[in-house]
DNA sequence: GTCTATAGTGCGATAGAC
DNA sequence: GTCTATCGCACTATAGAC
């Protein structure tokens, strides 16, 4: 045994097996969505055997999930960041807009992410609640928290006001970036921005 | 030959099978994704033999083509209406919002066509740039037209102002009734709508 | 009806860890 | 030597496109 092939061998951590498995998956799910996706393909594309695949996830609904789970956690920190909001709104918010648009636009995972999590949604009910409850409800409560802890800002209703704000722009990113909308309605993102904060920042003015 | 006309019949039966194919290809499409149903099942829930699909449709894919094309047109109206909005804004923009949000939650087609058309968007790009220009583009303009033409509103960008209204009730329903968050992060529609057009009227009030 | 693709299983062989 | 994880392959059975 006097030859190794570099990087190939040596993965005898089983960890490590565990996540080019879920690499490979993410590939082929992503790319074909659930039904779409044949394990021959997910085992190639993770450079094992298809045995392998079994030996680390029950079945093929197993693995689905399992690469679901971690795709949310990635990109809630991916897109948000994980500090808490802190600091003046009108800069805040315009900023935390502007990165999350961002980060979405130029991410082609989180579009295929988006597609495959509503597309299965039917399918797969309690997935995309565990979803909701670990992505959604987190970022609506921390929007809705830092618009009540700023009344000069004159919100009557921080709870359906967060929702408008990540509404607008989740929505935007849907027809833009996930339905291939950019050309047919064109918008700059700032522009958006600029209208979403206009609205709550004069809302604001009018009470003061 | 005197008592069938030959051509006449022909016809009548071609496009009573049509929409007959159609029908049972709306059930399998919307409840199995594309790559999940059969053209077997489509024929049996159309009622009609596998043959008879293939006579009226080139493959599955133009199948499905067909069915979304149809779903989109059906879907405009039934959620937004044929007739232009017309009429004091206050009344008109919450009449068109809880109108709106009233049949896309209790249709559970529409839930279903949406998973499926955002599903499927990467694999179906023309497709569902159709949509986008037949459905969601009009739908804009016309909210863009309507915000534009009172200028009480004092709305410095219609276009982006139609776009926060928009997204707000479409992303309601996503997360609420598409991805079952309804028990989750719960909240009754009206309060969304009255916070919107606060944040409308509210920015009107400032500058007046 | 035909032909292909796919989910999932079982087994013999191998290679490294201890 | 023994144990465990992996591989490659052959296999069954099913389903689906056309």
């Amino acid at each position: 045994m006097a030859h190794i092939k570099v990087g190939e061998v040596d993965r005898d951590n089983s960890v490590d097996k565990v996540e080019q498995i879920l690499q490979g998956a993410m590939q082929e799910f992503l790319k074909q969505g659930y039904a779409g996706t044949s394990m021959d393909r997910v085992a190639v594309a993770a450079g094992v055997s298809k045995a392998t695949v079994y030996s680390h996830f029950q079945d093929k609904e197993g693995l689905f999930k399992a690469l679901v789970e971690q795709l949310a956690r990635e990109k809630l920190d991916l897109i948000f960041g994980t500090e808490p909001l802190e600091g003046e709104p009108l800069i805040v918010l315009r900023q935390s807009a502007t990165n999350a648009l961002e980060q979405m636009t130029k991410d082609e995972e989180h579009c295929a992410f988006m597609r495959v999590l509503i597309g299965e949604s039917g399918r797969f009910p309690e997935l995309t609640q565990i979803c909701v409850r670990g992505m959604i409800k987190p970022l609506l409560e921390t929007l809705t928290q830092y618009l009540a802890a700023h009344p000069e800002l004159n919100i009557t209703d921080p709870e359906a006001t967060a929702r408008i704000f990540l509404g607008t722009l989740v929505h935007f990113h849907i027809t833009q970036d996930v339905m291939h909308g950019k050309d047919i309605i064109p918008m700059k993102s700032d522009r958006l921005i600029d209208a979403l904060l206009h609205l709550i920042f004069n809302s604001a003015e009018s009470h003061q």
